[in-house]
DNA sequence: CCTAAAATCACCCTTTAGTATGAACGGACA
DNA sequence: TGTCCGTTCATACTAAAGGGTGATTTTAGG
């Protein structure tokens, strides 16, 4: 701020002197010029000229701020994956829970898969067996769990311990 | 750029009509106070500040402040929390994730549900609106998430810790 | 060896899920 | 005031999931 101020000054003091510096000469013009009367417009006309340019460089040199940058900090989010899942350390099945409901290991391998997202589709073709299979699997894999629903039985599962 | 042309050309207009008129009414005026050679000191002040200010006005005028937005994508690193474990006590719902993704309470309601293992019919239920609505919300909550199926969608969640 | 359970697969059918598109409405915002 | 977004709903369609039944083949155990 200050040094705005001081550039200000420094500027109207310069102007203010060409001012007075202009006036002298055009005195000195109009004692030499006074008896010619065309001469007058001449001249009126260049101290406008030259007032106006005056007016305007001093506009510009005064109204430096004319480019504003307005900079927008956009915000995003890279995912690091923090520790491996579970803090505990490695998910331990629960058996007493298997052993209750009584799944067999492809039931079980099925249930992890649909946990994971995949469908019968791309479990059948993980396991290298038939979408059939799969599908008679997860349907007894339900009546077991006693749900009707994918994400149910994942839900479940999930609460008594049988997938991470 | 047509139209910037346009508005200069109507200022410079401007400018030449209003720099005759004052040159016709100084010409008037130094008809009449001519003889009084103080006031040829006073009227050239009174050229050189109207000339002055007119330059001054026009240069504010015919620069148009350019503002120039800069939009700059800082990336915040996030450690994505490994899923807060059930047994480990109270869900905390991670708002950077809920940030990046962009998901609508309305979204991250069904989101909910559907990793209780309801159905679409019975989310609608429990939350009042059509099927249809469930499904649209669930449709775009799938884009946004950038999955396939539902149950894809509840791992991911819980990856990112969206649910618990 | 024989058998029960598990695993595999098929067919048909119904239900649910998901996609695409359009539209209406209200709030927020510039 | 106009525009964007979220919410709501509808229709029509395709894809996937799920239920029921039956059949064949492994495999483990008495």
């Amino acid at each position: 701020m200050t040094i705005r101020s001081n550039s200000v000054t420094k500027h109207l003091l310069l102007y203010g002197l060409s001012l007075a510096v202009l006036l002298f000469l055009l005195r000195w013009l109009e004692v030499r010029y006074l008896l010619l009367t065309h001469a007058v417009d001449v001249y009126i006309g260049a101290i406008a000229l030259i007032f106006t340019s005056l007016g305007i460089w001093l506009a510009l040199k005064l109204v430096t701020p004319k480019k504003e940058t307005i900079v927008v900090e956009k915000q995003v989010f890279v995912e690091v994956p923090a520790a491996p899942l579970q803090a505990g350390g490695t998910f331990s099945l629960n058996n007493k829970a298997l052993d209750k409901y009584d799944l067999s290991t492809r039931e079980l391998e099925v249930l992890q898969l649909i946990s994971k997202g995949l469908s019968n589709q791309e479990i059948a073709d993980q396991m290298f067996v038939s979408l059939n299979t799969i599908k008679t699997h997860s349907s007894n894999l339900f009546m077991k769990l006693d749900v009707k629903r994918r994400t149910q039985a994942v839900d479940k599962a999930r609460n008594i311990g049988l997938i991470p």
